[in-house]
DNA sequence: TTGATTTCTTAATCTACATTAATGCATTTG
DNA sequence: CAAATGCATTAATGTAGATTAAGAAATCAA
């Protein structure tokens, strides 16, 4: 497969769950995110993804994805073989990645919604600008009314 | 660095949060752990790993470390150095981290601990049976407490 | 083997966050 | 432009899981 890019249209969605998806996505311009839907219609973003950040679905190639893919912004998006080789591959990246996600478990189970809020504003402040208030709450595992008091009480 | 083996004893830790850490444990037989201590003095297991799997902190060689990690049982583990090179990274494996962090990700947003305890019982049967409950408690990110109720409440 | 220490369980109470619902604002659409 | 839709906020109430405490069971050490 050869590399291209496409230009997705904000709220178009580029990936579903349950797609047999070989591909993974480098943000060229615009905001990208993935999420699930739970049993309940409940939405849960995993990652956001600005300019020069790589999103998919972090399963193996052969393995049904368990993410939605869509815009939050028009975006130019370049696409990526999964099954990169190993003279490509790019083993920093691969750790950085595997760095944030085991910062966020770490996070998930020892830290109130609060200190999560506060580490989310200090290490991505430009998303916060970009996306309404109820995604990050999803982000955060919060709903938007819990995330509305957390500001509130912040300011006092 | 040349890959060695060592010899660990049950309880004895090989590295410490804020340790420059340079190395990556392969384990050859028995079974370590990796965890965080919260400002409250509170162990959270981040990962278990019995023989085969490998063990290490997910931060770039430069970085200081966030987890302790011991030994839950004697083990012999091979050191591997992190900063591995190119043409020995194994691709699939990183792709399968980062694919068991994901899960582990949204089943902390989306699910009960109930259905969190279900999914770790299924995927980890032999670890249930190799640790006390509390580091299971401790890995689902709830105390030892409400896991024995949660068990209680399955029998019924 | 026995005492000491750690682990597990149960129950009462507490709290962070969810749910529900109502209101005002902002944004989109015809 | 008005109407409709979506978003943020506030407040009342509900609940999963935390905390505290005590006793039972298992494990360890002398």
């Amino acid at each position: 497969m050869q590399p291209k890019t496409i230009e997705i249209k904000k709220g178009e969605i580029i990936q579903k769950t349950g797609d047999l998806n070989t591909k993974v996505y480098h943000v060229v311009s615009g905001l990208l995110r993935s999420y699930t839907i739970d049993e309940k219609g409940k939405e849960h973003i995993f990652m956001f993804a600005p300019e020069k950040w790589v999103i998919g679905d972090n399963v193996p190639p052969d393995v049904p994805c368990d993410l939605y893919i869509d815009a939050l912004e028009d975006s130019r998006v370049l696409i990526l073989p999964k099954d990169i080789k190993r003279e490509q591959a790019n083993v920093g990246a691969f750790l950085k990645r595997l760095g944030v996600l085991q910062k966020r478990i770490i996070l998930l189970m020892s830290a109130s919604a609060m200190d999560r809020y506060e580490h989310f504003i200090e290490t991505y402040p430009d998303i916060v600008q970009r996306v309404p208030q109820k995604m990050i709450a999803s982000y955060l595992g919060i709903t938007p009314e819990a995330l509305s008091t957390i500001k509130r009480k912040r300011l006092q």
